[in-house]
Parts: structure tokens; sequence; C-alpha cells
RNA sequence: GCCCCGUUAGCUCAGCCGGAUAGAGCGCUGGAUUCCUAAUCCAGAGGCCAUAGGUUCAAAUCCUGUACGGGGCACCA
């Protein structure tokens, strides 16, 4: 018996030519002591098509053993294949290939299929499971910016991938409005609002600079009006601490004496604020084609009941009885060196606060309890020696390390006329999602920004985006699908309809034959694509796709007098377009019928 | 110091589940439009796939070392 990879992905004719070798194979070798099982037959497709149109390196493979030259090896292999109407030829070539020549009357086939399945032409009819994708999740304490954009549109097209493929998916923002970075917020946002009816207010060069706050502060003085203002006692207070934020430290008593004056209101200005900042988040990414359809906030981790625990707790406690926690100056650690981890990490401070770590540990425990098959984590690769103490909790408390992907996005280079463009949040200095969008629109930000391998640094140039050229190869592949539609247009205007059952095998140029065995490959490259979290490869395929229409366009005519051949070729133009509104679908990007 | 990621054409990058002559776009040179959209096509020039070893019948692809570049190593989030 010989291992064969039974995935659906493996079109009909070439698993036909597996199963032929697997006979042969065992016919001729089962007694000769070689272990047949452990050899994988793989067929790759040629080339060069001198090589005719697959080729398999099984001889080579087992030649070793049997001590023999590959070459007679592969010679008696290819004696014993049965030639037939479909595959006309075998032949030895090289070192020991065995090349396959297809008839090219067949390949006209994967075109009735497209025709059969139209939209769901690639989606897998299996079940793959549940898929967890969390992704953004970006601070709620400002705008999103160019540099969230990149991870927002590999997380919406993987989601989109995974469900294609088969997977049940699940696309998830986590909110970090627990920690201390809101309560910065909030107090920007307060001190913005003084401002309004005090302009001798100074803005602390500590909080959070961006526009974005001023237009938070403008809402809550026109919702709340001089519920927050300040006595004159405590106004003069108010400019006492202003007048001396150096230190990084010095926020926070501007943060407790907003406390202080305000109790209740203090809590009522966070939320406010943090209300109105995902709203704009949610409508940045929703202009961006970006929606997710969970939202889960930390806080809600932190969140005690009567009769029982905060998840955090919970989940700290369920680390206790496993007996990797323990208590040093103070603080709580968990002991995740014994996890490969590089050190222990802090659970909560010796000031009584948890750390953002003991959210996450609680955070990602209740993923797992939500009974995913896979869980995958679209990070910033700046947190990638993060994932250790996460890996390294789960593993503590027993669940199944495996399940958890993590995908690194690597960041985004903003330039402009090849000049580097600085970021910083906290400063406000920086390119918005929305200003990006607004600028090149949002079809040709998310081509730009996934037509790169995410682990891969990715310099976006503002000025080469905005140019709507054709340097950009979204315009190509669409511009592949606009003009099918034009040919379309111009058959229908002499009154034909398109053909639904034309003889393909007319298709036997060399374009033709080459254009059919692309788009035999599509649904192979979605489930390459899904399995390896690489989006971009569909990228790389629509573009490899345009180029051979365009190719074909220029080479030959269409709507001609032979009407066979011109309804085969309508046809396949169909197939073409299908495939690339199918493709494009995924990346989230529309098929212009005209451009 | 430790840990990730990278190094492929002049530039920006694909390819990396090992396979026969290493690809694309841009740029450069030269061509194609009385004809279905020239946002297109065709041809040409351009490569010791960073480097040194190893594994293999076969290495850009897998393993190890080195150099160079980017990033990360908090009682921050």
């Amino acid at each position: 018996m010989v291992n064969i990879k039974a995935e659906n992905e493996i079109p009909e004719m070439q698993q036909q030519i597996i199963e032929k070798l697997k006979k042969i194979l065992t016919d001729l070798y089962s007694e000769s002591g070689t272990d047949l099982n452990e050899k994988e037959i793989r067929l790759q497709e040629n080339k060069n098509k001198e090589h005719g149109d697959y080729a398999s390196n099984i001889a080579m493979v087992i030649a070793k053993d049997l001590s023999e030259d590959p070459k007679i090896v592969a010679k008696r292999i290819s004696n014993n294949f049965p030639i037939d109407d479909q595959i006309i030829k075998v032949e030895v070539a090289g070192p020991g290939f065995i090349n396959f020549f297809i008839a090219a009357s067949t390949h006209g086939e994967v075109l009735n299929l497209i025709d059969s399945k139209k939209a769901s032409y690639g989606r897998s009819d299996d079940s793959m499971g549940k898929v967890l994708i969390e992704y953004v999740s970006s601070n709620p304490t400002g705008p999103l910016h160019v540099g969230h954009g990149r991870g927002a549109v590999f997380g919406s097209v993987l989601a989109k991938l995974l469900t294609v493929v088969g997977y049940e998916v699940d696309e998830e923002y986590y909110v970090n409005d627990y920690g201390r970075q809101m309560n910065i917020l909030a107090v920007s946002v307060w001190v913005r609002y003084l401002q309004i009816s005090h302009k001798d207010l100074a803005m602390t060069p500590k909080g959070y600079q961006g526009d974005y706050v001023k237009s938070i502060a403008k809402d809550l003085k026109k919702e709340e009006k001089e519920k927050y203002l300040l006595n004159e006692n405590n106004h003069k207070k108010i400019i006492k601490i202003l007048s001396k934020q150096e230190e990084e430290s010095d926020i926070d008593l501007l943060i407790s004496f907003m406390r202080e004056v305000l109790n209740k209101g203090s809590l009522e200005i966070r939320s406010f604020s943090l209300d109105k900042m995902l709203k704009i988040i949610k409508s940045d990414l929703k202009s961006f084609g970006v929606e997710h359809n969970l939202w889960f906030f930390e806080s809600s981790l932190h969140k005690e009941q009567k009769t029982k625990k905060s998840d955090t707790d919970e989940a700290i406690s369920l680390l206790q009885s496993e007996g990797f926690v323990y208590e040093e100056e103070g603080a709580m650690w968990f002991k995740s060196s014994d996890f490969r981890d590089d050190k222990d990490r802090v659970l909560k401070r010796s000031n009584g606060e948890h750390t953002y770590f003991s959210s996450d540990v609680a955070y990602h425990y209740d993923k797992y309890k939500r009974s995913y098959d896979r869980i995958i984590n679209v990070w910033g690769s700046d947190h990638h020696g993060y994932l250790p103490r996460v890996n390294a909790a789960m593993k503590a408390i027993g669940m199944d390390v495996n399940k958890l992907e993590v995908v690194f996005i690597q960041f985004v280079n903003l330039l402009r006329n090849g000049e580097k463009i600085p970021m910083s949040t906290r400063s406000g200095e920086f390119i918005t999602l929305k200003e990006l969008v607004d600028e090149v629109t949002a079809e040709a930000a998310r081509f730009f920004y996934i037509n790169r391998k995410s682990d891969q640094h990715l310099d976006f140039d503002l000025s080469l985006a905005k140019e709507q050229s054709k340097d950009n190869p979204l315009y190509y592949v669409q511009y592949a699908h606009a003009r099918i539609c034009s040919v379309f247009k111009k058959h229908e205007s002499v009154s034909k309809d398109i053909p639904t059952n034309p003889d393909t095998s007319l298709l036997t140029s060399e374009k033709e034959i080459e254009i059919q065995k692309l788009l035999a490959t599509y649904p192979a490259v979605l489930e390459r694509a899904a399995k390896l979290s690489e989006p971009h490869l569909i990228c790389y395929y629509l573009k490899d796709l345009a180029t051979l229409f365009h190719s074909y366009y220029n080479n030959e005519k269409f709507l001609i007098e032979d009407e066979k051949l011109m309804s085969a070729r309508i046809f396949l133009l169909k197939g073409i377009k299908q495939v690339i509104f199918n493709g494009l679908e995924i990346l989230g990007i529309n098929s212009p019928e005209q451009m």
C-alpha cells in the first residue's frame, strides 16, 4: 500500500494518475522488501510544457531502497502505465522523472465545474469546525492608525477565507477597557472639556493629544453641560497640578484628583469616552470593510459577583491549584519559567492591581472554554515576546496549546514621496486609518496591505497608492474582470446568449490550456492559503490569472465567425470572470463591470 | 546577552509542504492600437537566491554556524 494524501484539493485527473501509480507500485514492488507505506506519491505540475502536464518523482524516491538506477525504475513504471484517451503519453526524463501528458481536450472540465458552482467554486463542503479569530484589538484610547489597518485587513480576509474553506468563524475584538490607559484617556477628555470653559487651562503633555480628544470633550459638554466643571478652589488646584507634569507618573496625580473631586463622575467620563471611542473605531473599521461579530471587554473579566470571583481571580486560582503561583516582594507571580518562558511573570502587582497578563490568562482560558477547534490571535509583531507566557499559562491549566495559533503582523512603514513618516500615538502624530481610506479608497488600501506576506515589513507609500495608477496591481486584476464584462456586453449586443454547454475541447491553444489549468488550481490555492494563514497567496494567484487573461486577450479574438469556437472562448472567459470575482470577494474587494 | 523575523534582478517583492532552465511589477531598451476597453500586450537586457558548512539522487527551499538589517526582552498595555 502506498500512502496517498486523499485531500480534496487534488484535482480529479491527478487523483487518477496517483491511483494508477499506486497500483503499479504495489504490483511491481510489494514483494521487494521496500516499505512503500512510507513513500508518498505526489504529482507536481510542470512549469515547462515540454515536460508534459504533470510529473512524479516516485522513481527517484524509491530507487535507493531498490538499489537500482532511478531511470530504470522510472522506465519500468512508465511502461506499465496504461495510456488512454485522457492520459495520452507517459515518458521518462531527466534524472528519473515520469512525465504525464494530458489530452488537450480534457482541461475543459474545470469550466463546467465553475459554471455549475458559480460563486461557490473554490468553496469546500467540508465542515472544518469552529475557529475564533481575534484581531485589531487596539486600545480604545485613540483612533486606528495605518499600522492597525494591516492587522484589520489580514484578520478580515483570513476570516472570509476560512469561512470559504469550511470553517465556522467568529471574529472578535478584545477591548482593553480596564487599565491605566483608559484613565489617561478619561482625564485627557476631562481637561479638554474644562478648557472649553476655561481658556487659561493648559493641556497635560502626558495625556492624549489628538484632536479626537477635543471632539469627545465637545460631545461631553454638549450632552452633560456643566456637570463636571470645577469650583474656584478646585480650579486653582488643577492649575497647580497641570503646571507640573514632567514625570510619566505625574498624570496619576491628575487622575486621582479627578476621582477625588468628581467621584462617580470620573467613571462616567471614562465610560463616555470609551463609548465614543468605540463608535469611532467601529465606524472606521466598517468603512474599511471590517466587521467583528464579537466584542470582548477586558473589564468583564474583572467583574465580581456575589457568588463568584471574577474570571481573572478564577484563572489565577486555577494556576494556584496547579501549584504555579508564588508570592515575592508583595507581588503574585506565575512560574512561567517552568514552561519555557524566560522568566516568571507578575499576575498581581504589590499595589494589589492585576497586570494585563492576568487578564490575558483569563481571556484565553475563556476562549478555550468556548470550545473552538482553532484559536487564532492576530498580533503586532512587537508582541512576539508575549506568546511564551500565554502559552505557559495555558499549558499550566491543562489546555491544548496546539489549538492556539498566533500570527504576527509586521510593522508598516508609511512613506510619502519615499520619505518615512514618523508616528507616535501619544503625541498625536499619526496618520489614521480613516485618513488613509479617504485618500486611497478602502479597496486599494486593502489590496496593498494584503498583497504582502504578513510577517514581512511593509512599506506603504502613500503617494504611490494615491496615484491609483497602473502601479497598483489591484487595478490590473479588476481591469481583467471589467474587460471580460465588456466583451460580454458586445457579445450580447449582437443578441447572443452566453453559452451554457459549449464544446470546450476546442480550447486547445497554449494560452487556453494554461488558463484552464490555472483555473483548476484555485481551490488548492485557497486551501493552502487557509492552512498556512497566508491570504497574500490569493493576491498573487489573481495577478497571475489576470496576466494570463490580458495576454490571451491581446492574442486572440473572441467574437468571431466560427460560432462553436466563439462559444467555447466566451465560456472560458466566463470561468475567468467567475474566479476573479470569487477571489476578490474573499479579499473584500469589488469586481467592477466597467472601469 | 537572550529570543523572533528577514537577506532572491538596479528598486519593491513572490517562490521556500526539496525537483528538471529561479519569477513578477517598477525602471531601462525596442516594438504592437483601421480590430472585443492601450488601466493592455510582445520582445530584450538584467541573478554565485548574504556567506560557510551539513543532510539528500536532487537545496533559493530543510539543518547548523557567521555577517548584515528590523523588532522584542516591565510589578506598561
